[in-house]
RNA sequence: GGGCGACUAGCUCAGUUGGAUAGAGCAUCACAUCGACACUGUGAAGGUCAUAGGUUCGAAUCCUAUGUCGCCCACCA
């Protein structure tokens, strides 16, 4: 046996990887096939929707750590005779998508709008269809057991199909409507966002107290309010003050002058006033402000609004500054309201500025009509799931975190500014603009309608530029894979088993493909929702671009081997513990790898030509029995549990002790002095059974040791569908 | 402001329903030196389990406060 090399080489876990491939076992129907022909029981099949990656790039440790356990998972039920299917598929993430597409071709040379909305989304979707290849590849190197002939692209016209049939239920049921509310507007993004799309982050700027005087001289000098953006003054509709405030009480009803922009505004009482802060009066300025909004509606106020998409100065303004940047409107302003001698100071403070999740940019809140989903009906069924147990969160901190969630749940914004997605199937009758002045306008009669509709509806309807929000389309990820992909799929495999993802998407994706789970099928789309921790950087920030703290998933790989990197994975990423990436803790796995195929090949290289026939034949008697074939036992069944209650890390931690302390450095020691055939026999038993157990979790070792079992008749067939009941 | 979670060895974390001397990996130290593996073996050191009370025969574990640190949600002008 003296060919089989010193030390593992994770270079052969690309061979084992096409070898699983050829046979076939990825697909369900394949091990349906196998179980019949070996006639052993044809469980239930076990399912999951695998989360796709973005198709613009390269994946992340955070994509990988998901799929060692979804794989792990998938070989576990896949050698116990459930026909297992995992999906795989590739999201389009439109807006990151389409910054990167847009950068790419700018590159060229090459602008967005020179080329037209069908060419941009043809480049575009074929730049993903190649990039995606790329993802694939990575994914295979995890040794993700995926069925790849089911592969899904979210765009896919397909998937596309049922993404529209959810939105003309919903649109019939008048679950989503068009509405004019604040919404969360991104001018780098040029497109709205939902509020979840947006974070939140400390960032230094200016209160600045400014005096805005009475229309009748007689009151005094004037009432100062402060405000942080100066700039919004321009659309203020308003001031507020606190209807129990002493100062101001007798104020309410007059009329107040904002300055520069001469308007005469109503000062008003409402609850929300701070009494405390920036000297008790506030501006209201419902064009661009949440909560501006609000009181403007609870009081009637009118919507003015002057700053555009682009984040310039608009509207009835002085021209002075109509078309100004926000930021040079404000310092402008400042200077001008002093030399007025309007401007009783300026404080320089750090707030919560909200900004947008994708490119920092700080948002523009702003009033406009877009489509919005009545989340509440859908949250209030998903609630009812959870408190029934339909559905599970794992850790129990995260299903807190997803039902208050779900308790506080705001209308869903799901039109996009953007090219790149699936564009909302709607027309409007007389076109868009008109529709949205009906909107504005209810009580005048207009001939103008939206109406659902894929094709033209005939002349005279303008098509809808907007696209879906991503999370709309892969909200619907597990049921429109399987509705689509071969018949009869959805009947048979949905719902599927869990849905594991990182901690960073619970609300953005399993709240969501739950809500429309239920809507769409009546069936909640997964029973267990498994939330894995966050891969961090080794300092234990976060790993960003901007950073440049990467680590790619594949350079850890390259170094050592994807089972190394897997079993890393399974011991650190729980849920509610952050995760930085530990390199020295990688490297200790590989040299438990390493230490399994060391351990093989000692009791390979000590079968020699004369005692491989009389190792066969007590193979053959199969009937191994005594301390250690008990103990090996026990050490199955307990792996086993640790899988099936989710307890990966004790799995993995039991599967180190037991092959390495018990296994190498009792049993193999000790057969070392009574290297019998009989001894080696028991070895090469053992280690067999105990393959078995370890290949869902380090699949390529296992197999690669198991195919040298092979080579010398001491096995048969591949480790991935070997069955739990034989040796 | 609301919610969730964490605090255990130098570091990253385990520790199931409360039960004997609190564990692992990595790092450290000593010894062994190529005989499956130096990607090794044997052994050692290292902890008032954040703090203070309480429940209990018994608490890292349950309860109550306090402190520190994360994360998420939220409209503080």
């Amino acid at each position: 046996m003296k060919e089989i090399p010193k030390a593992y080489d994770s270079v052969l876990e690309k061979n084992i990887y096409e070898k699983w491939e050829k046979s076939g076992y990825f697909s369900p129907e394949k091990v349906e096939e196998y179980l019949n022909e070996k006639n052993f029981e044809i469980k239930k099949p076990f399912v999951i929707s695998l989360p796709p990656p973005n198709a613009n790039g390269v994946l992340h440790l955070g994509n990988t750590c998901g799929y060692s356990f979804h794989d792990l998972l998938g070989r576990f039920y896949r050698m116990r005779g459930y026909p297992t299917l995992l999906l795989p598929g590739k999201d389009h993430a439109g807006i990151q998508t389409e910054t990167v597409f847009v950068k790419i071709l700018r590159e060229k040379g090459n602008e967005k709008k020179d080329l037209g909305r069908e060419k941009f989304y043809k480049q575009c979707y074929e730049f993903c269809i190649n990039a995606a290849e790329n993802a694939r590849n990575e994914e295979k190197r995890t040794g993700l057991s995926a069925d790849w002939n089911r592969e899904f692209f979210t765009l896919d016209p397909k998937l596309t199909s049922t993404v529209y049939s959810t939105f003309e239920k919903m649109f019939k049921e008048k679950l989503v409507y068009r509405g004019k509310r604040i919404i969360n507007f991104c001018t780098n993004c040029s497109t709205a966002l939902a509020d979840i799309d947006t974070t939140h982050e400390h960032r230094r700027g200016i209160f600045a107290y400014i005096r805005y005087p009475f229309v009748d001289k007689k009151l005094g000098k004037g009432i100062v309010v402060a405000t942080t953006r100066p700039e919004t003054m321009l659309g203020d509709t308003a001031v507020a003050v606190h209807p129990d405030d002493k100062r101001y009480k007798k104020f309410v009803g007059e009329k107040i002058l904002i300055p520069i922009a001469n308007r005469e505004i109503p000062i008003i009482a409402d609850r929300s006033v701070d009494m405390e802060l920036g000297g008790g009066a506030v501006k209201v300025t419902p064009a661009h402000s949440p909560i501006d909004f609000e009181i403007g509606l609870k009081h009637n106020l009118e919507v003015l609004n002057v700053i555009d998409e682009k984040g310039l100065m608009t509207g009835p303004i002085p021209k002075k500054y109509v078309g100004m940047e926000t930021i040079a409107c404000s310092k402008e302003l400042v200077k001008d309201l002093d030399e007025m001698g309007l401007l009783e100071k300026i404080e320089k403070i750090d707030h919560e500025v909200v900004i947008c999740e994708r490119c920092d940019t700080a948002i523009q809140p702003m009033v406009s009509y877009q489509w919005f989903v009545d989340t509440k009906p859908l949250a209030k069924k998903a609630l009812s799931i959870l408190e029934k147990k339909e559905t599970e969160v794992l850790p129990r901190g995260q299903m807190k975190s997803l039902q208050n969630f779900y308790e506080q749940i705001e209308p869903w914004c799901i039109s996009r500014q953007l090219w790149w997605g699936h564009r909302i199937p709607i027309w409007y009758k007389g076109g868009k603009k008109k529709y949205d002045e009906s909107l504005e306008n209810p009580e005048q009669k207009v001939e103008t309608e939206a109406i659902f509709s894929i094709e033209s509806p005939g002349e005279g309807y303008e098509q809808e530029t907007d696209v879906f929000d991503t999370w709309f389309s892969s909200g619907q990820w597990p049921f429109s894979t399987l509705q689509n992909g071969k018949t009869g799929d959805f009947e048979k495999y949905y719902p599927t088993d869990v849905m594991i993802h990182g901690r960073d998407i619970l609300f953005w994706w399993s709240a969501r493909m739950i809500m429309l789970g239920l809507y769409r099928t009546g069936n909640t789309p997964f029973s267990k929702v498994f939330v894995t921790g966050m891969i961090l950087a080794p300092d234990g920030s976060k790993m960003s671009k901007s950073r440049d703290n990467t680590v790619s998933p594949q350079s850890i790989i390259e170094k050592y081997g994807a089972d190394a990197l897997r079993l890393w994975y399974y011991t650190d990423s729980l849920a509610g513990a952050n995760a930085p990436l530990r390199e020295e803790k990688i490297k200790g796995n590989r040299f438990f790898v390493n230490k399994i195929w060391n351990a093989s090949r000692f009791v390979l290289m000590n079968i020699d030509d004369k005692s491989i026939d009389e190792v066969k034949k007590y193979l053959g008697k199969n009937n191994f029995e005594g301390e250690w074939v008990k103990h090996t036992k026990e050490f199955e069944k307990e792996i086993e549990n640790y899988v099936l209650d989710y307890k990966f890390h004790l799995a993995a931690e039991r599967i180190r002790e037991f092959f390495w302390h018990i296994f190498c450095d009792e049993w193999i020691e000790k057969v070392k002095k009574d290297a019998t055939s009989e001894n080696l026999a028991l070895l090469v038993y053992i280690l067999k059974r105990t393959l078995k157990t370890m290949h869902p979790f380090i699949p390529f070792i296992t197999e690669s040791v198991w195919q040298e079992l092979v080579k010398l008749s001491l096995a048969e067939e591949m480790l991935i569908i070997r069955q739990k009941e034989v040796v």
